[in-house]
DNA sequence: TATGAATGAGCATTCATTCAT
DNA sequence: TATGAATGAATGCTCATTCAT
C-alpha cells in the first residue's frame, strides 16, 4: 500500500512538472506572438514535448491560455494582500502596491497585455469555455467568475488602501471608485505604452513616478 | 467631354464609397475579433461584397487593417493640433486634449487596442510592409515612420501645453516628459480597462475625472 | 447603300486590326509563361484593351491560344508547300525544309514548345474527356480535324520528297515513313533541348548540321 | 532496446513507402495535367491521403515535383553510366545508349516532357528553389546545378562513345559536340512527337530505327 | 463597342486536434 | 504514458469570365 502511494506520488510530482514546464514553455510562444499567432507545433518544440503530450496535459490551446493567466492573477493576488495587511501609512502602501502591481506588468508584460487588451478573444475564449464548464469539473472555478473575483479582489484592495487614506487624512475627501478606477489606468497604460517610448523607465522609476503623480497631480497648490 | 467627365467622377466616387464602406465593415470585423481572428470572408459579407471584389479596393487584409489605423491617427491628430492653437489656459487646454483622445478612444476602442496592445502582431505587419514599401509606390508615407511620426506628434502637442502651464505657472515644475507619459497613461489605461467595470463613465465623466486627478492629484493639500 | 458598305467594311477592318493586335500581344505572353502561367490581365495589359473587351473578340483564353496555333501551322505549311514544287534536287529540298522549319521553331520556338508539348494541356483544350481516354485503348485522342490535316500536310511533303530522293536514286531505299518520322524527330528534338546547351547554334549552322547527319549518318563508309 | 529499434525501423520503413506512394501519384496527376494543372487535392486524392498529410511529407507542391525529376535523372544516369564501361563496339554502345535513353522516355513520357519542356516553368521554380537552398540544408544539392550536372553527365557519355568510335575508326571524323547533339536530338525528338502519329513503335523498333538513321544517314553511298 | 467592376470556384498551405501504437 | 502520423476545416488570395453601363 505504502508502496503504490510513493509511485503514485511520484507520478504525481513529475506529472506536476511536466505541466509547469509546458505552461513555461506556452507562456514563451504566447508572449511572443499573442494567443492566435502562436501554434502548438512552437509551444510543444519549446516544451521539448510532443504534440500529442500536451494534449494530455491539457485539454486545448484555450485551456493552456487560462491556466496562464489563472496563475498570474494567483501571483498578482498573493503579494497585493500583503500589503494590505502592513503597519504603514496609506502613501506607503499606495507605493509598495505601485510596485508590486507595476513589477508584475513589467515581468509579465506580454501576457498581462493579453489579458486585458485581448477582450474580443477572452470574450470568445471565456464564452466557449464558460459552455464547457457545465459539461466537466474543472480543477478551478468557472474561469469568467474566478477571473472576475480576482480581478475584483485587486481592486478592492487599491480601494481599501485609498478609503483608509481618506479616513486617516493622508489624502483629500475623494470618490473611492474614481481614485481606484485612475489609479488602475495609470499602472495599466504606463505599463502599455505603444510603439512610442520617448524614455525608459525602470521599475523604481516608473514606481516614483506613477506615485508621485497620483498623489500631488500637476497643479501649482497655492497657498493662502 | 463634359458628359465624360461627370461619369467618371460620378464613377469615382462610387469607388470612394466603397472604399469606405468596406472599411467600415473591416473595422467592424477587426473591432470584434482583432486581426488575426478576422477573416477575409467575414470582412466580405460585412461588406456585402465578394471576396474577390474586396480583393479589388486593397491588395491584402493587412492593407486594409493599415488603412483604418492611418486614418484612425490621421483624425485624432487633426482634432489635437487645433486645441494647441487656442488662446485659453494650459488647464483648460488639457480638458480639451483629454476629451477629444477620450472620444477617439471611446469610438474607436476596438481599433485602438489593436494598435496599442498588438505588439508583436503590429511588428509583424510592419516589418513586411516595410519591405513591400520599397517596390511600390504607395499614397501615403511607409507605414512605419507615419505611424511613429503621429503618434510623436500628439505626444509633443501633450508635452506642449504641459511646458506652456509650467511657463505660466499654473504647473508645478514637472519634468514635461514624465508628465505627459503620466497623462498619455492615465487616459489609455482609462479607457483600456480590462473585463472589469465597476462603473461606466460617460465620456464627459471621464473627462472629468482623469482632468481633476491628473491636475490636483489625491494628496489632501496641508495649508500653512 | 454604299456609305453604309464602307463602314461596314472599315469597321470590319479595324476589328481584324485589333484581333491580330490581341494576337500578338497574347503569343507574347503565352511564349513567356506558357498556357497556365499566362493570366487574361496580362494578355490585356500587352494588348491595351481591357480585359472585358479581349472577351469581345474571342470567347475564352483557349480560343485566342488555339487561334494562335492555328495561324502557326498555317504559316510554316504555306513556306513548306513552297518548297516541294522547285525544281531542285531531293537533297536540296530537304536542306530548304529542314531551314523552314527550323526557322520556324526558332522564330516562335515557345509557342512551337507549346503546342508539341503540352499534351495533356491540349488535351483538355480540346475537350477530350480524360475519362474517355482511359476507357478507350487509343493512346491518342481524337484532334480536331484542322489540326492534324495541317501536321498531316507538313509530314506528307516531308515524306513527298524523300520518296522522290529514293526515287531518283539520291537516297538509300530507306522506309519512307520512318525517315520522314527521324527527321521530323531530328528537327524537333534539336530546337527544343532542355536547359543543357553545350553550344549555340545559328539557324543556318543548325541547318548544314541536321542536313547533314540526316543525309550521311554517322558511320564510317568502307569502300570496296 | 532490440524491440523499439525494430518497431522505429518499421515505422521509417512505412514512412519511406507512403513518401514512394505520393511520389507515384503526384507523378500519375503530373504526367497527366502538367505541373500548373495539377492540384494538392488531386494528388491526396490520388495518394489515398488527406491533403494535410501530404504536406507532412513533402513541403510543397514544387518539393514533391522536384523529387519526382530528381529521382528521374538519378535513374537515367544510373543506366547511362553502365554502358560506358562495357567492352563492346561504340556501335554497339551507342545501340544501349538509345534503347536506355528511350525506355526511360517511354516510361515517363510525361514527366520528362515537362522537363524537358516547361522551360519557364521550370526557370520560375528553379529560381524560388535556388534561394530557399540558401536558407535550409537540403537532403541532395542545390536542385538547379544538380539538374545541369546530371543532364550534362548524360551528355558527356554520349560524347565518349562518340569519340571512342571515331578513334577506332567506327565512325567518321566528325564533330563530337555536333554529333551528340544530333543524336539526343534525335532521341527526344523521336519520343516527344506531337499529337501526329503516323505509326506506333515499340522500344526496340524505336531504337533499331534510331540507331539505324544516326550511323548510316539517308544518303546513298556511291561506291567507287 | 468598350470597359471598370464584380464574382464563383478554386488553390496551396496551415493548424488545432485526434488516432493508433 | 508518450508520440508520430493523420486530418477536417479553414484561410488568404487568384483568375477566367460575366455584368452593367
Amino acid at each position: 500500500m505504502k508502496k503504490r502511494d510513493l509511485r503514485k506520488e511520484r507520478e504525481q510530482l513529475r506529472r506536476d512538472e511536466n505541466k509547469r514546464f509546458i505552461l513555461r514553455a506556452a507562456e514563451k510562444i504566447f508572449a511572443q506572438k499573442g494567443f492566435s499567432l502562436a501554434t502548438m507545433d512552437e509551444i510543444a518544440e519549446e516544451a521539448q514535448f510532443s504534440k500529442a503530450t500536451i494534449y494530455q496535459y491539457f485539454k486545448s490551446k484555450r485551456e493552456i491560455f487560462f491556466e496562464i493567466i489563472y496563475k498570474f492573477f494567483e501571483e498578482v493576488h498573493q503579494k497585493i494582500k500583503n500589503v494590505q495587511l502592513k503597519k504603514t501609512s496609506a502613501e506607503e502602501k499606495l507605493r509598495e502596491l505601485i510596485f508590486y502591481i507595476g513589477s508584475y506588468y513589467h515581468k509579465k508584460k506580454n501576457i498581462a497585455r493579453i489579458i486585458i487588451m485581448e477582450k474580443s478573444l477572452m470574450k470568445k475564449l471565456l464564452h466557449v469555455n464558460s459552455k464547457e464548464q457545465t459539461a466537466t469539473s474543472s480543477p478551478h472555478p468557472p474561469i469568467p467568475d474566478f477571473f472576475m473575483v480576482k480581478l475584483n479582489d485587486i481592486f478592492q484592495v487599491m480601494c481599501e488602501i485609498i478609503e483608509e487614506g481618506v479616513k486617516t487624512g493622508e489624502f483629500r475627501k475623494v470618490d473611492v471608485l474614481d481614485a481606484s478606477s485612475i489609479l488602475g489606468a495609470m499602472i495599466r497604460g504606463f505599463y502599455f505604452r505603444g510603439p512610442l517610448r520617448n524614455k525608459e523607465y525602470s521599475i523604481e522609476e516608473s514606481t516614483d513616478l506613477l506615485h508621485s503623480f497620483f498623489l500631488n497631480g500637476i497643479k501649482k497648490v497655492r497657498h493662502a
